[in-house]
DNA sequence: GAACACAGCG
DNA sequence: ACGCTGTGTTCT
């Protein structure tokens, strides 16, 4: 492959003279700490690598405007644009091989050695990944290295642009995107993943504000809490409350609590089995010192990531199998309730925290086609107190509290694909005592009235029998395979709750840039999300918001319309 | 360092 | 029960 090195004015013009006219590029980045050093620019044929070190300023003015109208191809390109982006220099469209190939799902790894190795055969040598990118004069073997990435990306994308198109969903909506008219790609799923790589980037450069004080402050109480307790606990039963095993034996030996074991054979002793001894005041500590310990754990996990007031986690865009996102360093999709005040929104503006209601038993529905409880979302009803009545046969105004409970239960049990012993239990665990038998019943009575999720139900499970898998589309088109019958039902409905809260973001970013507003995305926690903008905005945003779900809403659910919940606040608190 | 138990969120 | 990540203990 052809490659220059670019360290003048003159030679970035030669640069706009070869590759202004394209309607995209292949990208890639070497970077030295916090700078950029190179930025890789190839077509077909050739590939100039610009030194950012020697071109300073008009280097990236020139990146600027090559860019802007372009589409870049590239791998993992989160990690390259967060760096571009600090220097204001943003594509008009992305295109990741490495989102492509996870969407392909061929292999489970996707670094680019692995992605060229399965659909190039090539053996890629990395060696050099790891070499002194900072020193003055750079090595020819380096600026080969640099100019191989690209010409691998380039390779790859043709592939995995066909193969990503040669799936048959097709969405109108999202046909007429950027990222579908600059690449040719029709697969919407694909068309969304790609542009949503650009929100990751932006989501990862906001960060979310942390008031240090009060995260202090609690660490300090907290800390006090757990430690006199642990002690206390100690000297008493001369046993360490924080460990299971000792726990186990302590409480069966000692105390004569018959314990169930765990899988691998051990004493369990989760909160759960322990909440039905609480009548003993040595469990009852336990549970005390616990619901503090982890409290204290996730408020250091939050502390230790602090940087000037703010933590600045990182996303996996595609998460989980089913197309979730998580969230890790730290993990700001598992902060508990009690704890999310003490992120708050940054001087002079506010939060803006939006949700889907009851999206997944909307999207089951939509999903299987069940007229009947299509018709009750589509009247507004309470879905879990119409359950209930269906279910025991009583006026919706009757139902109780914990009868509505019991159906909620039951609801969520279609989507997790739940059995009857599993009601069972379930049902106990909110102080509902109910047979296997009856809970049988119930199950019975459900299906019997929604009589498509028991069509599912009975398709997935010949599938599974068959074939030993159950394949299937979410209903934007991403593809699952599940092994189990709880996966099978999951998959498809938790994966379609990941293409709409993709899509919700994707549309309250390109209206905000219409209306030229400012406001961020801040968090987003599977159908929840926190946008941070100025305070006198709020109204503005937040509509704003709520239309874009809607409508991301009413293109992924053809029939069952979607609710959205808003709350703005300083702080990340619904209230 | 891996495996397990536990616990937080949706 | 489905999907995740983090912490701490225990074992190899």
């Amino acid at each position: 492959m052809k490659y220059s090195y670019v360290t003048s004015r003159e030679g970035l013009k030669s640069v706009e003279k070869r590759l202004g006219g394209e309607s995209y590029i292949f990208l890639d980045t070497e970077t030295v700490g916090d700078k950029i050093r190179l930025v890789q620019l190839g077509d077909r044929e050739e590939v100039f690598i610009i030194d950012l070190f020697e071109t300073v300023n008009y280097g990236v003015e020139f990146l600027k405007d090559l860019l802007g109208d372009k589409g870049v191809v590239g791998h993992n390109l989160k990690y390259d644009l967060k760096f571009l982006y600090r220097y204001g220099i943003e594509p008009y469209a992305v295109f990741d091989t490495m989102i492509a190939s996870q969407l392909l799902g061929e292999i489970d790894r996707h670094s680019l050695q692995k992605v060229a190795m399965h659909y190039l055969g090539e053996v890629m040598d990395k060696s050099l990944q790891l070499s002194n990118w900072g020193r003055t004069t750079l090595s020819r073997e380096q600026l080969e290295y640099a100019a191989l990435d690209v010409k691998m990306v380039k390779d790859l994308f043709y592939i995995l642009l066909d193969r990503l198109n040669a799936t048959s969903h097709q969405e109108e909506t999202l046909i007429k995107t950027r990222t579908s008219k600059v690449f040719g790609l029709k697969n919407p799923v694909a068309i969304i993943e790609m542009a949503f790589v650009q929100e990751v980037a932006k989501l990862e450069l906001s960060g979310i504000c942390v008031d240090v004080h009060k995260l202090e402050d609690l660490i300090r109480e907290y800390r006090r809490k757990v430690q006199k307790s642990v002690m206390d606990f100690m000297m008493h039963n001369r046993v360490d409350p924080m460990s299971p095993k000792q726990l186990g034996e302590f409480l069966t030996n000692k105390l004569g609590l018959v314990l169930p074991k765990t899988e691998k054979g051990n004493i369990s002793t989760d909160d759960k089995v322990l909440s039905q001894f609480t009548y003993h005041p040595t469990v009852q500590k336990i549970l005390e010192i616990r619901a503090v310990k982890k409290l204290l754990d996730k408020l250091e996990e939050i502390k230790s990531f602090v940087k000037d007031d703010s933590v600045y986690p990182e996303f996996r865009q595609i998460g989980a199998i089913t197309g979730r996102m998580s969230s890790l360093n730290p993990n700001v999709q598992n902060i508990p309730k009690e704890l999310r005040g003490i992120f708050k929104a940054r001087e002079g503006k506010v939060l803006i925290i939006s949700d889907f209601s009851q999206i997944e038993l909307r999207l089951a529905s939509e999903y299987v086609g069940d007229e009947r409880m299509i018709r009750a979302f589509k009247e507004g009803r309470d879905l879990h107190r119409y359950t209930a009545s269906v279910l025991l046969g009583k006026r919706e105004e009757d139902v109780g509290k914990e009868e509505r409970q019991l159906s909620k239960a039951v609801n969520f049990g279609l989507i997790y694909g739940i059995s009857a012993r599993g009601l069972s239990e379930y049902a106990r665990s909110y102080g509902i005592n109910i047979s296997v038998d009856d809970a049988q019943k119930i199950r019975d009575k459900f299906f019997e009235y929604f009589k498509s999720f028991k069509d599912w139900h009975e398709r997935v499970k010949r599938e599974l029998k068959e074939f030993g898998e159950s394949r299937g589309y979410t209903l934007l088109g991403r593809r699952y395979v599940a092994h189990t019958f709880p996966d099978a039902v999951n998959y498809p409905i938790q994966g379609s709750g990941a293409d709409l809260l993709k899509l919700s973001v994707l549309m309250f970013d390109a209206e905000i840039r219409k209306e030229g507003l400012k406001a961020r995305v801040v968090n987003l926690v599977h159908d929840e999300i926190v946008v941070e903008c100025e305070k006198d905005k709020a109204e503005e945003v937040k509509d704003l918001l709520e239309r874009a779900m809607k409508h991301a809403g009413k293109i992924i659910l053809k029939r069952v319309p979607v609710e959205v919940e808003s709350v703005t606040n300083d702080r990340w608190l619904k209230e």
